[in-house]
DNA sequence: TTGTAAGCGTTATCAC
DNA sequence: GTGATAACGCTTACAA
């Protein structure tokens, strides 16, 4: 019932390796490709994606791994990656894994010498089970959002963003910040923003509080608990630091609800660059990472690797940091 | 290098029928079973979906369209998508359309007689070119998000949403409302939401004040421009109502720009129920919709439509209107 | 420049 | 319960 490449052979009066020609390479005489076009432009034939790919052992579809789809993060980031794969004839096969760690392992075995030419995995951390499946992998794999050893990953300077962030801080005179971030499972927001705190402070020779320095979950609830406990300690500190727009929002409702004034009083400042951020009273101080940019440049090394027809990207250490702006607005 | 069944057939010890049996039906002995599952178990073998997909016909992947997955709206509704079909061992593949109607039709094109077993559907608006390619698509659609007559569809119900929010207003004792809406060839967004509007005005013998109708885009400007419009004009309204969380954010920053107190001076409300919405000052009196639940059922659908093996869904007309949720907060 | 034929990895039919 | 074998729709040597 649906039309197959010979019966388009059989209606333009020629051989279906002709067809396949003019379908591919198109090493095909004049008059065979004029019967060829006129029989495919009235019939609108496509041909099977799964049979070519079954003799091409190509399937022209990269599985992106996210880890919630509905944030507003991960779809810029795969804005970016629909963008230059589809302008290269990929598409995409998006695999969410609702911060399921289970469900990672999961849809990484699925793509295992399977279904996909190519992986872009957007986890939120990396454990060794992780590694071990993708050493397996026999397809490339490019890691987005997260710096990983050994395979090319594009990622953002947590590091230097929130050092920098710490030092624009102190450049206005503050020497008792408050630190609100999360658990250090989180390589990217828990480990390397924290380290950039602490850094700048000790660059600065300021001697880092231990009580300014607050660490808890990615929820609302507890950035206004840490808040409320930086508040209540001895020496109030008159900055804070969030590690996401989130948390600061939070700290921002508990310090207006405790009647401090943000600025004056305290400064309000984190990183993210989200909507919210802009929308808050005061508008946020805060830090704009380039999401979309990073899914771009991993779908651009993915092309690379495929088109070096290379079977695993495994040790090619190829990474990319991307920048940062600080957003300048009114809170610090 | 990589393994086929043949394979595992040969170190198994049994045919490869057997070990295709085995991995789909089970009709299959008791030690043919055990030999099998060790070597699989050793070898972590899995089938060439490609290669199945060639036999059976069937690729146990659904396309879906979303017209930009970088908006806070769409990755929700892929949210449920993705839940409710990975349960079920479907895998969705993502066209992402960027706004573009051609990308539209192009990706229709592309999944017609191909390469997925069902399209989900997510536009903006639906044209007659539209209506003709779904036509002649064989594999069942949805359409989410958007009512379309002759197709299985899940939407939400604008016109009465609009319609409620409207009446609440009235219910504050408000008579001279003023409106920032879309243009209508956004049918849900633009048409139904000013017609509930409308509806309400009427129903309530409130004589319609034309001059209070504003109609412009999506964009802040939009509403920054039309609020300016409103509370310039003779009788300034005492409630503003605005199609989307954006445009209303615009309108509240226009009348603080005023000086104008909300809700004392001017209400204001709107629909979307963003993260933005919760954060604004005041908090937006705004409505809920359920769109990942509106995800989940187009997915469930798909489902439906896929076991009853309907080759199309057209003249399906199983269609769901979602209801929806007011969420008094202090903007009105 | 074109056609013939083999083969990709699976499932389904049928005979044993 | 199991194993040959044909078939799915396409691409690609190779021959003509």
């Amino acid at each position: 019932m649906t039309l197959n490449i010979i019966d388009i052979a059989k209606l333009a009066g020629v051989s279906k390796s002709t067809v396949s020609r003019y379908l591919n390479n198109g090493y095909v005489g004049a008059e065979s490709r004029e019967k060829i076009k006129k029989v495919i432009d009235e019939t609108g034939f496509m041909p099977q994606s799964y049979a070519k790919s079954l003799r091409t052992g190509k399937t022209n579809l990269i599985g992106v791994i996210v880890p919630k789809i509905s944030t507003e993060t991960a779809p810029r980031v795969v804005q970016g990656i629909t963008e230059v794969l589809s302008e290269n004839n990929y598409d995409v096969l998006i695999a969410n894994t609702n911060l399921s760690v289970e469900k990672e392992f999961e849809y990484l075995n699925i793509f295992k010498n399977n279904q996909v030419d190519g992986v872009i995995f957007m986890g939120t951390k990396i454990t060794p089970k992780h590694k071990k499946i993708m050493d397996k992998l026999n397809v490339p794999i490019v890691v987005v959002a997260q710096y990983m050893d050994n395979y090319p990953c594009v990622y953002h300077d947590d590091f230097n963003a929130a050092k920098y962030m710490t030092e624009y801080l102190i450049g206005k005179g503050h020497k008792n910040i408050g630190f609100i971030g999360v658990y250090e499972e989180d390589r990217s927001v828990g480990l390397e923003r924290e380290n950039g705190y602490i850094a700048a402070l000790k660059e600065n020779n300021i001697e880092m509080d231990i009580e300014n320095l607050k660490v808890g979950d990615f929820s609302y609830e507890s950035g206004y608990k840490l808040a409320n406990e930086l508040i209540n300690k001895k020496n109030t500190p008159t900055a804070i630091f969030a590690v996401t727009d989130n948390l600061a929002i939070a700290a921002i409702d508990c310090l207006k609800d405790k009647g401090l004034n943000i600025p004056k009083d305290v400064a309000v400042v984190s990183i993210g660059d989200t909507r919210i951020s802009e929308v808050v009273s005061p508008k946020l101080t805060t830090i704009h990472y380039h999401y979309k940019t990073s899914g771009r440049k991993s779908a651009e090394i993915m092309l690379e690797l495929l088109k070096s027809s290379i079977k695993t990207s495994k040790t090619i250490k190829k990474n990319i940091k991307l920048s940062y702006i600080l957003i300048e607005r009114n809170s610090a």
